[in-house]
DNA sequence: CCCCTTTGTTACCGTCTGGTAACCATGTGT
DNA sequence: ACACATGGTTACCAGACGGTAACAAAGGGG
């Protein structure tokens, strides 16, 4: 049906279905047939670039990773001010996730959480995220381990928000979203009261 | 090897080995034989109970979820007033959340966001709570939109704080770890600047 | 024009899993 | 002691899925 590919683009080409199959249906319910389908190819070209389907769904996951901890980090390391890196990160955050919604899914919406290895490239994000916002918590008297928890906490926000963004199909692009979201973190995190 | 039982024992001793079972494995990973052994019985007990492995993951769905929305919905429910109700809220989703390990993974860290029907469960607990939440947001100029979208912003807060609480296991009880993380979301709700 | 590499297909295997049919065991009321 | 409802087991089926071996077709360089 569809044309022959040399190597360079077929590989791409097929992560590229690979993701917007398992953003739909997840890891478990997609089968190598159906990406290869999807694809307008079969079954064994997967495997001739990619050795199993865990290593399939693995290298998409830490591509993605990759992506949204690279951007977020750019974002905040350009930013003036504590209250600016929150902004920017955010902005970053959710910008990321409206050019990358099957990346999203994938990530943060799937059963990432059941598998060591899955789990291990969502915690890279999340951490990476949370001890940069932990660095921001200037208030006495607070633990490392609390400060931490609680930059979890904000990228729970961020987590949560998002989806309920996409899901709804809100009427608001990333900036706005992100300057509303910053400014609940950003209160939180100001308004602590020393222990 | 384990003794006869009657149905209405056996029964919710198969809900309980179940929970225990699908918390570690996830739904996909987990079969219904490895329920019926870790329950000492085997697959055909399990059919006698449970019409199919759908049914009695969704049957545990919902009683966690349900019990869930209860405790927090009675301890928002008896708070003096809106400070005091998001410190409640919390220490009551918190302890939850440790009396029910199980059913905290079973909710929010499986497979359940890619299926309809286990999504709409979870999606019970959330909108319910963020609904609560977002009537304490006594901010002019926002948009019912606008504060229920922060209102799943604190929802994404206990999430995340409670994965994080259960996987690296804080020394933290529950009232402790309430009172920190409300008042990180208190100081945000309350900090929120008029448009 | 032919060979050889690269790309792709057909056909298959072994295994696992949800689900069921048919059969045994146990104990209680009469 | 016996019948009968209840609880439990063995053995199996059909389908799906990850993965592979063996083979076909395309196409470029000598």
């Amino acid at each position: 049906m569809s044309a022959r590919l040399p190597a360079a683009e077929r590989r791409p080409q097929l992560l590229d279905v690979a993701l917007e199959v398992f953003s739909r249906t997840g890891f478990h319910e997609t089968s190598m047939n159906d990406i290869a389908e999807a694809a307008g190819v079969t079954k064994p070209v997967l495997y001739q670039h990619f050795p199993s389907k865990r290593a399939l769904f693995l290298e998409l996951l830490r591509e993605m990773g990759g992506r949204l901890r690279e951007d977020v980090g750019k974002a905040t390391a350009g930013a003036a001010g504590p209250r600016q890196q929150v902004e920017a990160g955010f902005e970053a955050y959710f910008r990321w996730v409206t050019e990358n919604r099957g990346g999203f899914q994938v990530l943060f919406a799937g059963d990432t959480r059941r598998d060591r290895e899955f789990l291990a490239e969502v915690l890279k994000v999340e951490t990476d995220i949370a001890d940069a916002i932990a660095e921001l918590i200037v208030v006495d008297g607070l633990s490392p381990e609390r400060r931490r928890l609680l930059a979890y906490g904000i990228v729970g926000i961020s987590e949560v928000t998002s989806r309920h963004w996409l899901a709804d199909d809100l009427d608001l692009g990333p900036t706005e979203l992100a300057a509303q979201v910053a400014e609940l973190a950003w209160a939180g995190l100001r308004g602590l009261r020393p222990a």
